[in-house]
DNA sequence: AATTTATGTCAAT
DNA sequence: TTGACCTAAATTT
């Protein structure tokens, strides 16, 4: 589930498992092997998530960026178990024997698949599969990926009048601007989807016509949206009262989402059929009753 | 066993 | 706008 929510708990989830300490780093597949060897040995002084890049910083002054792309993926092993954060994964084993070598590294069993970065403390270990970025980069190349990226809901730092001002003044749609990293940073194709319904926003408005008080209901939305994401775990965007059952917890999907993969299904609200259309290479879902 | 699909981005047209 | 990237699970043959 890689969007902006997932990228956040991964920095949490390094500072907490892998932060302070020394980090032993390969790469199994081979086709990272020289930034390993740069990261190898360091210590893991620093965890943080802009949008949909994970930064993982190192005393040696460097940073691991990780971009997980489409199917990106990590995997987390220690004595709980395994645990994936990122694309679907089958769920892992229960409890973990570890075994240690004699510096007191956890032994990490032998990779399946083509694991791209492995990193190993005397914890547990770190598996990377598919990312489609992973390379170890300087401050300055940090920040200059960073200048790139427009506000992220999920940072302290995020100011949503700097999206406002590119918003404002496009004819794009706001369905495409919704998408654009270097407008608002972490919002991939669900959240979009889901953001536009909850607010009753035609998903082919263009940006300039808009208007700042519907924009502002959608950040703040966002916001919400992406926080309970970071909580959950998992996309969950509808109402209770819009649930088959309010009571249950609606994970796994089907009823966790309003329009995103419905197509043809009846809208939770008004019951129109959820209308969907190819937009730039992506699936675009909205409901024409609730979306005018 | 082969094909399709996915919560993404970039370069080339 | 299209294909490439690159991985694993789900779906279809």
């Amino acid at each position: 589930m890689p969007e902006g929510h997932t990228l956040h708990r991964l920095a949490t989830h390094f500072d907490k498992t892998f932060g302070g300490g020394a980090v032993r780093a390969t790469s199994p597949q081979g086709r990272f092997s020289d930034g390993a060897a740069r990261i190898d040995g360091r210590v893991l002084v620093e965890s943080e998530a802009h949008g949909k890049h994970l930064f993982l910083g190192f005393d040696s002054g460097e940073w691991l960026r990780v971009h997980l792309g489409l199917y990106g993926a990590w995997t987390f092993g220690d004595v709980d178990g395994e645990r994936h954060l990122g694309a679907p994964r089958a769920p892992g084993a229960e409890r973990l024997e570890l075994e240690r070598d004699p510096d007191g590294f956890v032994v990490a069993p032998t990779p399946v698949g083509a694991v791209r970065a492995r990193l190993i403390n005397t914890g547990g270990w770190a598996d990377l599969r598919g990312p489609s970025a992973c390379e170890v980069i300087t401050t300055d190349d940090k920040h200059a990926v960073q200048n790139r990226l427009g506000p992220d809901p999920l940072r302290s730092d995020a100011d949503p009048d700097r999206a406002w001002r590119v918003i404002s003044r496009s004819r794009t749609t706001i369905a495409a601007l919704l998408m654009r990293q270097d407008v608002i940073a972490g919002v991939g194709n669900i959240y979009r989807a889901e953001s536009l319904f909850r607010a009753g926003i035609d998903p082919l408005t263009p940006g300039r016509e808009l208007g700042r008080e519907r924009w502002e209901i959608l950040w703040e939305d966002l916001s919400g949206l992406l926080r309970d994401g970071v909580r959950d775990g998992y996309i969950i965007t509808t109402r209770p009262e819009d649930r088959p059952d309010p009571d249950a917890h609606p994970v796994p999907r089907p009823d966790t989402l309003y329009v995103c993969y419905r197509t043809g299904d009846p809208c939770r609200v008004c019951s129109s059929p959820i209308a969907s259309s190819e937009l730039a290479g992506r699936t675009l879902y909205w409901c024409p009753g609730c979306q005018p």
